[in-house]
DNA sequence: CTCCTTTTGTTGAAAATTCAACATACATTT
DNA sequence: AAATGTATGTTGAATTTTCAACAAAAGGAG
């Protein structure tokens, strides 16, 4: 475990956790690290949702696949952050959600009610792990308005733009990388490739953007 | 305050607090309770984000405007719910949305950072209401999946259908009411409202659905 | 380098949504 | 009861998206 805490400590559930004390924590939490391929399932839908993910290395989508096959993609999380914490925190049965890998990741998975139920050593972490739970879901709110804010505009011109101005004010700067290919970008921003391909190309020669591969540029 | 016991008893913010220990909380948390009449504006999009905002009678809706007046209804308030929390909780600048009356209501507002940070009397209440105010926030984040659920379907039908069998799945009973216009439940929906109503039209005269007002009934 | 796979761009037809405008129904007030 | 305002339904034209299919470009493996 030693190894990950360089990783754990950028990792906002540890926040405030002195480094000597996360080693002796991990082992109270029970976390278990677990290593998977590039497009491997880390949390299946319908699996039980009982642990926090933290992704140590590599990248991970979040998405959802619908009746008709129709994959919706969700969020992207980098290393360093949480997924899945929502579903376990709400001690719902199942995820609704499906986790998958982007490439070759390590993830380390906290059953959650480790967390929120203090243990027999009463180990006096809890309180602060489950204040930084609530600061995690308060800033995963925020996302959540985000993208509600990107897939609310009408039109694929739309939802590319603002999606792409939240990018920009995320990296502080009007040039940076996406996470994302153009069919995933599609399926972030529930619109169909062909029809984004074909906006990117109009914003492009209308001298809006710059666009190549996964880096952008606003104009 | 004595008369807001009994909603306040049931605001999942104050679970597992004792019923005497609550007004004296009520007075340390420095709560005011304040009234809005029909289509007033509760907390305006660009304020402060401090409060933590309980309906004690009536209902809100919480909504953002964009840059072309459309509006998008995010969530739907009921007496004992409460709204805003997640950015006060994640204490940044400004509200980026709008909560508005949908009716004469009563609302209890409390700065929230006299929730998260710790009082000189150390009335040792805090840990509990940081606990409930996790709860909260990972069962909001189940509402906005069930949101993201649905705008991502690509039609107005698929979108609607959605929705109703969410609805009809939290009544527990294929008819209930719903608490939007037509206008309103567009704005949730993210559709044109009357593109939403030849569609309900359609699916009236398919037999799948019966409606009137705001009430529905799934066949 | 070549083959093979994946990704991205392009196109045209079909389907669906948006927009604006009007008609009708309903509710409230005077 | 009439008048007013609001909510809902309807329609047709314009716009946009979706869908399917193919072409071109890029990347990786051997």
């Amino acid at each position: 475990m030693k190894k990950y805490l360089e990783v754990l400590r950028e990792c906002t559930l540890f926040n405030m956790i002195k480094e000597e004390d996360l080693l002796k924590m991990l082992g109270c939490l029970g976390a278990k690290v677990e290593s998977f391929d590039k497009k491997f399932t880390i949390i299946n839908e319908g699996s039980q949702a009982k642990y926090v993910g933290i992704l140590l290395s590599g990248s991970a989508q979040v998405s959802m696949i619908d009746y008709y096959g129709n994959r919706s993609i969700i969020s992207h999380v980098e290393r360093t952050e949480m997924f899945g914490e929502a579903f376990a925190c709400a001690e719902i049965a199942s995820v609704p959600v499906t986790v998958t890998a982007n490439e070759p990741s390590e993830v380390m998975l906290i059953d959650c009610s480790h967390i929120l139920h203090t243990c027999k050593n009463n180990c006096g972490f809890h309180q602060q792990l489950i204040y930084n739970l609530m600061k995690d879901l308060a800033t995963k709110t925020l996302t959540f308005h985000q993208k509600l804010e990107i897939v609310s505009k009408r039109t694929t011109r739309d939802k590319l733009l603002t999606y792409l101005s939240h990018q920009a004010k995320k990296a502080h700067s009007a040039s940076f990388e996406i996470p994302f290919d153009r069919q995933e970008l599609a399926d972030y921003l529930e619109v169909e490739r062909s029809g984004l391909s074909v906006e990117i190309g109009k914003l492009k020669s209308e001298g809006v953007l710059f666009a190549d591969k996964k880096h952008f540029e606003l104009l």
